[in-house]
RNA sequence: GCCCUUGUAGUUCAAUGGAUAGAACAGCGGACUUCUAAGCCGUCGAUGUAGGUUCGAUUCCUACCAGGGGCACCA
């Protein structure tokens, strides 16, 4: 539609003999100026040194003698000089059919069609606790992967997971000195799978906190690293692999629960190399080796290998990407990393979720990899996320443990479950409503803000699943998935009117699809939880002032097409959040 | 010190240079013996400060104030 006004103003400033190419095209605010407004007049105005209202009269009345101006009730000038288009109510009786008939496939674009794109997310690290960072990374991740996967693109899911380095050390160094483990080594270790990979993050802290107050400790971790490094320790090797699996098992039962699904895992171990040999053979052509300070030189070693972002744009700074030691730190891993992606899958966009600490880093990255590959630049895409701050200011979960993602959940569907206590539902089914709720809950508070700016998660109020929350979206999901099933039985002859009257429900429901190109070309799912929440506001809206299921309603079986049509926008709009709907509730 | 980023209602968030700055929560006040009240309706209430560009600025530019992040061998 939106197009068609473009091609019809267009085409009446060529009769007009003007020109113009920046005047937009947009919703206003308020539904009585209109589905559709322009500021044509307003733009050409300042050119022609009219008067933008006479300007604007005047592009009506030539925009009224056309023919094909199908599905256009009125057009009209109004304010400073906007010209607003009212639809007709077939345009929104022909929306809700269109609805009916694409099913899953409505709200879709074509932006990225035939393409590939590459979405990098949640990145834990085996050892340590998936916390909610990750949780973070992936909600956004995943609402990523899917917006685009709605606009055309084959979409390839990539998890990037830190398996070597210090932090496997300090948990390593941890196990060995635990109680459970001088009992009876790792065997003894009893419990879930997600039980487990808690007492490996509470060694990893153990290990951590040793490593900066203990010398002696400081010392053998070091030692263990090294070990880990070149495997030449059999009881080391043996933790290592039983840690490594176990916590990563943890992982794919998180992933389960948040519904995210990975092609591909990569693992530092393996990207160092690469990287390592890229930088290496880049010296002195991009990297430079940077002069040794006083005191390396005195230990033979030699300068860091560096990358003077500076010299390219002067708001980057340099980097280290191989340390004076020889060993190469996380950039040059990176480096390794967005190589491999295109060698192996040569995307044609690849998207990288961190948290927005390291913004200015990857810009550092990034420019080091386009001078080697030019055409890169445009291809890769790095969106952050800020923290998730709780507002109760507690830091432990209901059982008293350090919050990590996986409690946070689990306080959530805890909750869910608390509050559908009164409701007549199997306990099986309030287990899984429970989950499919708790998730959303979670999501959808990471969702509603833009990226990158912190999130303040507030247990009480985002639980309380009122207004701007994921579970009132799909409460209202089930409410009209209830009237639906009551109508099953009920004759709908007789009653097939199409009301006169559009309701506000009809003229938010046709603008799904614009909303998810907006979403995508700005990277932002958050619009789409703008436009859900109005969505299920109006919906309520006409639920409630509606009465659907009553012998003299003779709209009736238009108001069930509607509530279908609303429904099948829902669940879309939700699927793109990662977020379930379910049944009942 | 330099670079990036954010300041919107009591609180948590929206707003592709457009019309009367939009929600939610909290507060106050309503309706319903109707299809799920986790709902609906009404009401109170906000653009950090000072300039500039523009027909029009929350949005762009400059300065200041206040938060967050980053700036060489961590990830």
């Amino acid at each position: 539609m939106k197009e068609k006004i473009q091609k019809l103003i267009q085409e009446v400033l060529k009769t007009l003999d003007m020109e113009g190419d920046n005047f937009s095209i947009e919703h206003p605010t308020d539904f009585k100026n209109g589905d559709y407004s322009t500021n044509v007049a307003m733009v050409c105005a300042k050119q022609l040194k009219t008067n933008p209202r006479d300007l604007a009269e005047k592009i009506v009345t030539e925009l009224c003698v056309r023919q094909d101006l199908t599905q256009i009730r009125k057009v009209e000038v109004a304010g400073a000089g906007f010209i607003n288009f009212y639809l007709s109510r077939e345009f929104f009786t022909e929306n809700v059919k269109e609805i009916l008939n694409k099913k899953e496939e409505w709200g879709k674009n074509d932006l990225l069609s035939g393409k590939k794109v590459m979405v990098e997310y949640t990145d834990p690290n085996p050892f340590k606790p998936f916390h909610i960072g990750h949780l973070m990374a992936n909600a956004i991740g995943e609402s990523v992967s899917r917006i685009v996967e709605f606009s055309g693109a084959k979409t390839i899911r990539a998890n990037y997971q830190g398996d070597v380095g210090p932090h496997v050390a300090k948990a390593i160094y941890g196990i060995l000195n635990s109680e459970e483990y001088k009992i009876n080594g790792i065997l003894n270790i009893k419990g879930t799978v997600s039980e487990v990979a808690n007492w490996i993050g509470k060694c990893y802290s153990e290990g951590s906190n040793f490593y900066d107050t203990d010398e002696d400790a400081k010392k053998e971790i070091e030692l263990i690293n090294k070990a880990v490094y070149d495997k030449n320790d059999d009881e080391i090797n043996k933790i290592y692999e039983w840690g490594r699996s176990t916590t990563l098992e943890a992982f794919e039962e998180i992933y389960k629960l948040l519904g995210t699904k990975f092609e591909y895992y990569f693992f530092e171990s393996d990207m160092a190399k690469i990287g390592e040999k890229i930088v290496k053979e880049s010296t002195p052509s991009v990297f430079t080796e940077s002069d040794p300070t006083p005191e390396q030189a005195q230990n033979g070693q030699r300068g860091a290998i560096v990358f003077h972002g500076e010299e390219y744009d002067k708001k980057l700074h340099t980097r280290v990407f191989i340390n004076s030691q020889g060993l190469p730190t996380y950039e040059t891993k990176e480096i390794g990393l967005t190589i491999t992606k295109f060698e192996k899958e040569n995307p044609d966009i690849s998207i990288i979720t961190t948290a927005i600490e390291q913004a200015e880093y990857m810009k550092v990255v990034q420019k080091a990899i386009s001078i080697m590959h030019p055409d890169l630049e445009k291809r890769m895409k790095h969106i952050t996320h800020g923290m998730m701050k709780l507002s109760t200011g507690k830091m432990s979960s209901r059982k008293g443990n350090v919050i990590t993602g996986e409690s946070l959940l689990r306080d959530s569907m805890d909750i869910v479950l608390e509050k559908m206590k009164e409701r007549d539902l199997s306990e099986e089914e309030k287990k899984n409503i429970s989950e499919i709720v708790g998730v959303s809950a979670l999501k959808y508070s990471i969702l509603r803000s833009s990226l990158g700016s912190d999130i303040i998660y507030d247990f009480e109020k985002s639980i309380s699943f009122d207004g701007d929350s994921g579970p009132y979206l799909q409460y209202t999901s089930v409410r009209a998935n209830s009237i639906l099933k009551k109508s099953e039985g009920i004759d709908t002859n007789g009653k097939n009117d199409i009301p006169e009257n559009v309701t506000d429900l009809e003229k938010i429901i046709y603008k799904f699809p614009e909303v998810i190109e907006y979403s995508y070309s700005e990277l932002q799912p958050h619009h789409i939880a703008t436009y859900l929440i109005e969505l299920a506001s109006a919906f309520n809206n006409f639920y409630g002032n509606t009465q659907i299921l009553v012998e003299e309603n003779k709209y009736m079986a238009y108001h069930l097409n509607l509530i279908k049509a609303f429904n099948q926008t829902m669940k879309n709009g939700l699927w793109l959040l990662g977020i379930e709907v379910p049944e009942r509730m």
